[in-house]
DNA sequence: CCCAATTTTGACAATCGTTGTCAGTTTTCA
DNA sequence: TGAAAACTGACAACGATTGTCAAAATTGGG
């Protein structure tokens, strides 16, 4: 058994990372580095498109925030409320995010897995749909 | 019975094609575009990369195969046994792949969905982990 | 069988999100 | 304060996928 610890691999402080917390802090959905990084341009703060890879890459490795593999094949960011694992109810077209949890649904999946003998369990859930206000408004 | 009327893209029997759904139809777990056409290739079929991927995303938009977005960011393709609505239980090493249903998680996504006023609602469940064959040998 | 309309093909360029490079900058802490 | 260590960013590189478009193949008559 391998024993492994949590990667803190955020050691320092620095401004960009600081800059890429802010806007997720603020951002209520569901974000693309792409889009954080304009938001950023936007504001006249300068941080390197790589970085704001590399800051959201490691703020979820370190499970700081959760990711999202949108339709379009582009990974999608948020800082959660919820602390223990979860799952996403996004709507389509606005993004609006509501966190859900489903015990019934984790009970089950590793209960399918062990049924067949697998190890090492994880699992990908999302739930996508339009949002009321989309909906109609 | 239901009549869902499908739109039937795909018209033409061309040999390509036709060497897709062969290779489809042998392969038990799951292939990206480009493994599919590599196996054309070592087999001496020559069809063009871009025809593999046309192919395969006329098959699934028709339903005819299963898409899964793996870990690394790419889409694989399967000819699935089961016919109605289901999910995958997959090695993450060697692909190998189980095809379940869980009508509980489907009666959960969408009570969820309607308990937050969502509609038009899909999920995506993909269960991941090491089959016992690869887990030991 | 032959043809013209329509669809499909494939080599190649292009796109897009993301990662690698690496010299210069910043942070940390002894 | 003085490095060692970590971080940054401009830019190149990458890998999967899609767009282009002329040439080739399929189809349904005639
Ligand atoms: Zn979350
Ligand atoms: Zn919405
Ligand atoms: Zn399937
Ligand atoms: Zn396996």
């Amino acid at each position: 058994m391998s024993l492994e610890q949590q990667p803190v691999k955020e050691h320092r402080r620095t401004r960009q990372r600081a800059a890429v917390d802010e806007v997720l802090e603020e951002t209520e959905d569901f974000i693309s580095a792409q889009d954080l990084h304009a938001i950023l341009r936007s504001r006249g703060m300068s941080v390197g498109l790589a970085t704001v890879y590399r800051t959201l890459q490691t703020l979820a490795d370190n499970g700081d925030v959760d990711v999202l593999h949108t339709a379009g094949g582009e990974a999608a960011y948020r800082r959660c409320a919820r602390e223990g694992h979860h799952h996403h109810l996004v709507c389509r077209s606005c993004k609006a995010t509501v966190e859900v949890a489903g015990p019934a649904v984790e009970r089950w999946t590793s209960s399918v897995a062990k049924e067949h003998g697998y190890t090492d369990v994880a699992h990908t859930l999302e739930i996508f749909g339009t949002c009321p206000r989309c909906a109609q408004g």
